[in-house]
DNA sequence: CCGTTGCTTCGATCGTCATCGAAGTAAGGA
DNA sequence: TCCTTACTTCGATGACGATCGAAGCAACGG
């Protein structure tokens, strides 16, 4: 007897419960009533929602006062989010939506690293300049990129301790390409935001870029400059 | 607007359609009427639900006479079936199953390579022995293991012509740990199988194994003794 | 040719569950 | 303290879709 997946597939077939997971996967720890908001359904629904999506270890929840924050619980949760999204973009047949939105399919954040076009650009050009080995779709760090990413500044070190993969392939639902993930896609992701060299949409997980920043990124990762443009 | 997840998991969330799909994880193409036995309905209501998917590019059919057989449509739906039995298996609020099939956790068909303690079991050996490295999740063959591979009897150049990776990890449901995916682990399987060390049961996943066969695995992959009882 | 088997289509039935109005509790702040 | 806001719980309603009996079409084999 295998494990019935129908319980947990049924509970992300919800629209609206799959509107919510879809927020969350920017990464942001969002309160009921955002969550409410993002599916267009009222609190009360969105609480009952909620509730069920915790209860069956989808999300996670923490109280602050009189608000609840909701995050989902963990990288497994993300990546079968994410691979629903690949599948369901890859198949036309299941695909209803109208064009979609070009700031997402330019930069985003999945989950708590960079994807689409900007994404997939920089791992491209890191493969290209032998930063990245990207061999029969498995990706590895290369010694040379080792030495690039410490003159970049990341901490290895630091890095090590954590069980995270250092790369990671993440399929990109709308480049249907390879971006990168692990933890140097979360440190790009980071690093760019520090810097300013973009910020997060308020309500989405859309990625602006600046236009020094896009400077900047032509110049520190050496992707084209037509992928950096707004 | 991202792509919208909730119709292709409302597809999988019914527990008639996921029985099929999860039978279909065996890698056969089966017949409908088959596939009416595994999920316990009518042929009927087999139709109906192998018709949505079909339509929605999840399963393909074809044709032989009066039969149709089914599969599942490649890959990227083969590993989000095994993410959602992951997920799924990992989450004990999600399981509500009693104690699983022996057998199933034994050794089984993920697809078109070994899972299970066996599957497991040589993945880890194959690490231990340097054939295989293993670096924070990520799985590639070593030199040594490409020569390794070559005097079992792998044809390399058949397998680099296909786009399939050579080693993936998969995420083994039942084990909670990794076993080998790509070109590499349907390999090992299709030779396993090839040489009678072994027997796929009829009307399931399962791999049993012979007592011929546990030595020549012992032997072969230098898998703990334990590993390939019955 | 005829009976059997595999499979599909149709339509009525009924179980499931998302939804929101109403009501209530708790936290925050003036 | 009192008003506002965040969130939960309850229960009735109605939309949705899985299900199977009935019927039909096509392939197979004696």
């Amino acid at each position: 007897m295998e494990p019935d997946i129908s319980d947990l597939a049924r509970l992300i077939g919800d629209p609206a419960r799959s509107r919510m997971l879809i927020a969350l996967m920017s990464g942001k720890a969002l309160t009921a009533t955002e969550l409410s908001l993002e599916a267009d359904i009222t609190p009360q629904t969105a609480s009952s929602h909620l509730s069920k999506l915790v209860t069956q270890d989808l999300l996670v929840m923490r109280k602050q006062g009189r608000h609840r924050y909701f995050q989902l619980n963990g990288y497994p949760v993300a990546e079968l989010i994410e691979t629903l999204l690949s599948v369901t973009a890859s198949q036309p047949n299941l695909t209803k939506t109208g064009p979609s939105d070009p700031d997402l399919r330019q930069a985003r954040v999945c989950y708590d690293h960079l994807g689409g076009a900007l994404g997939v650009g920089i791992y491209d050009s890191l493969v290209a300049r032998g930063v990245l080995e990207d061999r029969h779709a498995i990706t590895r760090l290369t010694d040379d990129g080792e030495r690039y990413f410490i003159r970049l500044g990341v901490d290895f070190d630091a890095m090590s301790r954590s069980r995270r993969p250092l790369c990671k392939s993440c399929l990109d639902w709308s480049e249907r390409r390879t971006h990168l993930a692990g933890g140097l896609g979360q440190w790009i992701l980071n690093d760019l935001l520090m810097r300013g060299w973009g910020q997060r949409a308020p309500n989405s997980r859309v990625v602006h870029i600046t236009a020094p920043g896009r400077k900047a990124l032509v110049e520190r990762y050496g992707i084209e400059a037509s992928l950096a443009s707004a």
